[in-house]
DNA sequence: TGACAATGACTGACCAGTCAGTCATATTTA
DNA sequence: TAAATATGACTGACTGGTCAGTCATTGTCA
């Protein structure tokens, strides 16, 4: 018997998560050399993203990476450094918007319940079963060997996030929205759900959906007190 | 520049965790055949699992399986299919101590509370930052690309699990201890602290340590009302 | 036309899986 | 019981496919 393939599925097609972007077609009027190359830095990194997410670190191929991208495997290499460059890349570009998001919005004035149950249905709308669950999954997967997304993970999305968390908390515990003192102390736990949710969608959904929007409900009546209709 | 190596650390030694099995070193006065054999398997085992622990599956070479079991590594394959047998064995064999658990212990007679503290209590001892913890980010990281692995994992540790407490959670809605009728549907909520707790340690314990314990008895304190010295 | 971007064939390290051969142990025979 | 023979667990050098990274060549703008 010749040695085996080495993975499961040798190239399993990989839902293609972006058409193959339509100017590729003619790519000629595309403005500047500048700004081609600003695309395919861009296509490289969507492709690898597909990629990493479906794979995994270690198992993804650049070759795959670049023929998704519809790029010769050269050209990555006049983009990133290497593999794992290429991946710390993807990981900090991804999140960029995310921590856009985590900055902003502080309760406009409405109670702390209606600020956080806004942050749960975001979250299970835009986050559990999306491409941004799919990166979450990516990092807590790989992490572990990369120190490095880890920490810009722990410094500009967690860091930051639980800080926004605490800040509100202590506010609905000020105003007496919120009964128990030690939650500030560990904004983890308003947060845990979700977390849950999102790895849950990744590993089980298959045999047990799991109702995320319901959860965040059943979760939240817990921290604020009874149920109330929304 | 020459070809980088392929993964970050080539072979960093990665901590052992048994110290090579005594009686690795005059191996003659062991019992019968077939008992040896028992021997190495596990030995081969063990040494797999730290290595799919601290390199991931793709990354980890049978090479170095085989030689941190002290065994050749055609010995593997007297033993284990093929890399991806043995890994699903591996989980499967880790996972058995923690089933014989699951079924085990119904509230004595006790409050609910007390079951669950004392199942907090046990889980931030025993799990978080221990080998279990390891083997649970493994599932985790490694779950959504071997569907076996996590149909495994959850026909025998989730659904029991969740199932154990729901029950749990049924009674104390019933007794009056716990408020909160939307829970037994959800018994992830009560379990999610302990899963945040098992990747904080994977990925964030050395920037910010976090007290698994105390925060498992403050999410008590939201389940059951307001603090109580244990 | 010159400079830069892109290509993809190529290299070499790497590693899963194989298999002919060894030897400790078990079994049979004298 | 002791020698002779059979067994099969174990070994590790080897094979062949794989893939990160390179670079000479080709194409394309300004």
């Amino acid at each position: 018997m010749p040695a085996k393939r080495r993975r499961a599925e040798k190239a399993a097609p990989v839902k293609p998560s972006t058409p193959a972007l339509p100017e590729a077609t003619f790519p000629k009027p595309a403005s500047s050399r500048a700004a081609r190359a600003a695309e395919r830095r861009a296509a490289i990194i969507e492709a690898a993203l597909d990629e990493f997410i479906a794979r995994g670190y270690a198992a993804t191929r650049l070759d795959d990476v670049a023929s998704r991208a519809g790029v010769a495997k050269g050209t990555i290499y006049l983009h990133f450094a290497d593999k794992e460059t290429l991946f710390q890349e993807l990981v900090r570009t991804a999140l960029v918007p995310l921590i856009g998001r985590l900055a902003a919005p502080p309760p406009p004035g409405g109670s702390v319940r209606a600020a956080l149950e806004n942050f749960a249905q975001t979250f299970a709308r835009e986050v559990v079963s999306t491409r941004r669950g799919d990166i979450l999954r990516l990092i807590v997967a790989e992490g572990a060997r990369f120190p490095s997304v880890a920490d810009f993970y722990y410094r500009e999305v967690v860091s930051r996030g639980l800080a926004g968390m605490r800040a509100l908390l202590e506010l609905g515990i000020k105003s007496g929205e919120i009964r128990n003192q030690g939650l500030a102390q560990f904004p983890q736990i308003v947060v845990a759900p979700v977390i849950v949710a999102v790895i849950w969608q990744g590993l089980f959904a298959r045999h047990a959906p799991l109702d995320a929007s319901e959860m965040f409900r059943v979760h939240l009546d817990l921290i604020f007190g009874e149920r109330r209709t929304t």
